[in-house]
DNA sequence: AAGGATTTCCGCAGAATTATGGGAGAATTA
DNA sequence: TAATTCTCCCATAATTCTGCGGAAATCCTT
């Protein structure tokens, strides 16, 4: 779940806005002056969302600070004046994109969206990490603490399965044809085999059972 | 197939929109005046088309009132005021679309086809807000600010039940069906005991108790 | 305010589900 | 082929969930 920070001082705006972006299961803060956003940059958001045009200290100048802070943290802009359009994308405001006044709160939403995806997806090596675990997915190993733990190949798709979808149950039908192929037909008892094996190896790994239902990862 | 309700004073744009929405196959009903329309609401179309400008009651209203009816209901405005845009825009009027007159036929189907889409196509990914409470039905977990509530599986398909229809009674023999499936004989008191169990769990979730009735989950 | 109907509360036993240990056979490797 | 590893499955233990009865509390009607 991401963090996203919103400055606005339209207070009408802002409360819509707000609704709209916890809508989509974002924890939203909002501001309505840019000094009292300023004073929150330090909780790092994952995303900052910045009208232009604030009271005391106005969107350029928190980009900046924003920026400085942390070089990486995404920034879309928001304005109704056409001087200011021309102003974030003539200079190199370092925003990550913008949006015109008058707009519908989805555009935004849409937007938000695909900043998120593109500054948080998966990095492009493929390495996901688990806690003290690396898994090196196209190697099919998995090391803790640059100790590489011995993983027969089932149990390997197991992992992977799991580390690929954090957090969401899955349930034995799944593990199944995920692992085994869907021509497989024996008990799905082994699923519980294959999971008590990978448990045994890999301690430190939260795979929960969920009663009724089948097992999932905890997030670390 | 999907049900249209189209609102429009202009009986010849209103007869073109008609024959355009019925193409694509929907079922439509148009109407000419908003208090016509009004009285319609029960009938639960799975969208709305209003225009803004009618002679009694206005697009504004409606949308008031078809959204108290059932919040989920899409709904596009229609406009050629620009002030009207800006007040769809600018207030919180609920609408998921707009387009500005004049436009093209065509132009209108496509957006509708979207918002149908995004409606009807997979209920199951939204996240569902209650108070301090987010669902993600898709996972089956339920948060309480972040912190993660654990639920049985009848529990959680109860919640589900309710939080997909908030406000709305439900009987216990409704209950029973939904939870427990058509195939179950037992006393209809387990879904006391079941709303007594996730009430202790989710102690603000306002389960309501309608005596003679069932229960019904109260807006936060 | 009484009395009957309905709902809530409580604890427990049995049902359903999952964990564990061990063994046999299959698959792989030496 | 023998040795080793891997996988499946069974039996049993451990755990979790759920339905139920009955007592207490609450609600509604008169």
């Amino acid at each position: 779940m991401h963090t996203i920070y919103l400055v606005d001082d339209e207070v009408n705006l802002n409360r819509v806005l707000v609704k709209y972006l916890e809508q989509e299961g974002w924890q939203v803060k909002s501001f309505t002056s840019g000094e009292a956003a300023a004073s929150a940059i330090i909780e790092k958001p994952d995303l900052w969302i910045l009208d232009i045009m604030l009271p005391d200290l106005d969107g350029f100048q928190l980009i900046k600070r924003i920026k400085a802070h942390d070089e990486t943290t995404p920034v879309i802009f928001i304005s109704a004046r056409d001087e200011d359009i021309d102003k974030i994308i003539g200079l190199e405001m370092g925003s990550d994109d913008y949006i015109a006044k008058p707009f519908l709160p989805r555009e935004l939403v849409i937007r938000v969206k695909k900043i998120l995806a593109r500054a948080y997806a998966a990095p492009k090596t493929g390495v996901i990490r688990y806690g003290d675990y690396m898994i090196y997915p196209e190697k099919r190993v998995i090391e803790e603490n640059g100790q590489e733990i011995d993983l027969t190949s089932k149990e390997y798709d197991l992992l992977i399965l799991f580390a690929t979808q954090i957090g969401t149950p899955m349930s034995r039908e799944q593990i199944l044809v995920s692992v085994w192929g869907d021509d497989y037909f024996g008990s799905d008892r082994v699923v519980d085999d294959l999971v008590r094996r990978v448990r045994k190896k890999l301690s430190k790994l939260e795979l929960e059972t969920i009663y009724g239902i089948g097992y999932r990862l905890v997030a670390a």
